[in-house]
DNA sequence: TAGATTGTTAATCGATTAACAATC
DNA sequence: TAGATTGTTAATCGATTAACAATC
């Protein structure tokens, strides 16, 4: 075992490899090799066996590894165990399905408190949860060990809130806002960002066959 | 001009260059350097002024970018002014809150039909949008030029969904759900499934520190 | 002109892939 | 043993960054 600093690419990728992994436990499968991942994931092979070794030898040579096995190393590698205590800011409806979605997921991430300035949302209900004002963030987050802040704001907004939330002591922001934020370097900051993917995604539906197609430049 | 085969890492940060640059167009910015957006998105200035150069000469030497041009020009390689229709199917919370989402962006997407396969959703409006069986779903889909669908169903039932899509003669897919989709490599898929952001999010703020623990490491 | 900043080439860095000895 | 597959080193590939001539 080697503990080498980890890429984001890696950390990026154990994910993929637990939700592939929990499908085949789900399927009973009891074993799987690097190239059955990797088909399944569109991945080199090697890549996935590089990616595992960074954490440990978790298979078995002229067999591959167990499914099973293999899962839990994983998710004590992303620590999924622990549940961490989220809090949620903006009670809209893109905050209102995320609440609904962690109900019923088992997640390691729970929502556990919801924010919002609107005079109206304030005081109503989501699932058992009440939605809190604004005014209420930092006291809140403190009494309850709340270590990450989900931000499902208006974009003109989230700066505001990501700084409230860095003044509470947050430790980590999952942003929705289509919107670039400022933070201290010991935050972290992960973009959930779907217009950028479709604008992304709108890229290459619109030069579908430039890459076989190198006539067809438009130089002026 | 050149135009060789672009990354797609080059194409993720396009849409950051146009995000940034309609917030100095609001605050009426004229003219930008490579440098200024560089710190604004914590990339390098080499690389922004790269990226850009992939797709013509956008600059002026000892002035920067003019921000109003740069923003026509970035939104023609995007091809943003042309509006796509898209097809969303599941009408849940998640549904429900991307086709709000949908109403006020001026975006290049435009959610033209919904779908849902529940009695009890089928026949509700959402918006001016009233939800369809996906019985109808190759129908309307071929009937509107639809060429995007967003799936926002459980994971279980996205590759059904997907399948559906394939044959309905899509071009690209936007799947929320947290299942990885086996599509024909002709259509393009792209992922915003943020349970997977949550799992890496929660990685570091686990392994917070681990990166400056040189001491800590356990090697043989 | 002097200062600034682009577009682009060359150098560097890091991530992916190939190859293979070890071994189940 | 023969076949399969890991863990790991070395080779390759591609992306990022540095450097700088061109020029506004």
């Amino acid at each position: 075992m080697k503990q080498t600093k980890i890429s984001e690419a890696v950390v990026k990728r154990l994910p993929l490899y637990l939700q592939v992994l929990n499908e085949l436990h789900a399927r009973e499968v009891q074993t799987v090799s690097s190239q059955e991942l990797g088909v399944k994931l569109d991945l080199n092979p090697a890549q996935i066996r590089k990616d595992l070794a960074y954490f440990g030898e978790f298979g078995r040579k002229g067999v591959g590894y167990d499914v099973v096995y293999l899962i839990e190393k994983i998710r004590q590698i992303l620590k999924v165990n622990q549940t961490i205590k989220v809090a949620l800011i903006g009670a809209g409806n893109l905050g209102l399905a995320l609440c609904n979605y962690n109900k019923y997921s088992k997640d390691n991430m729970q929502i556990t408190a919801v924010f919002d300035n609107h005079p109206e949302k304030v005081g109503s209900s989501i699932g058992h949860l009440t939605v809190q004002p604004m005014s209420k963030l930092a006291e809140s987050i403190k009494e309850h060990n709340i270590r990450v802040g989900i931000i499902t704001v208006p974009a003109h907004e989230a700066q505001n809130v990501a700084n409230e939330l860095t003044n509470a002591g947050i430790e980590g922001i999952l942003n929705f806002a289509p919107a670039i934020l400022r933070v201290p370097e010991e935050i972290r900051i992960h973009y959930a960002d779907f217009t950028k993917e479709l604008l992304s995604l709108a890229y290459y539906l619109n030069h579908e066959g430039d890459e076989n197609d190198e006539s067809a430049m438009d130089t002026e």
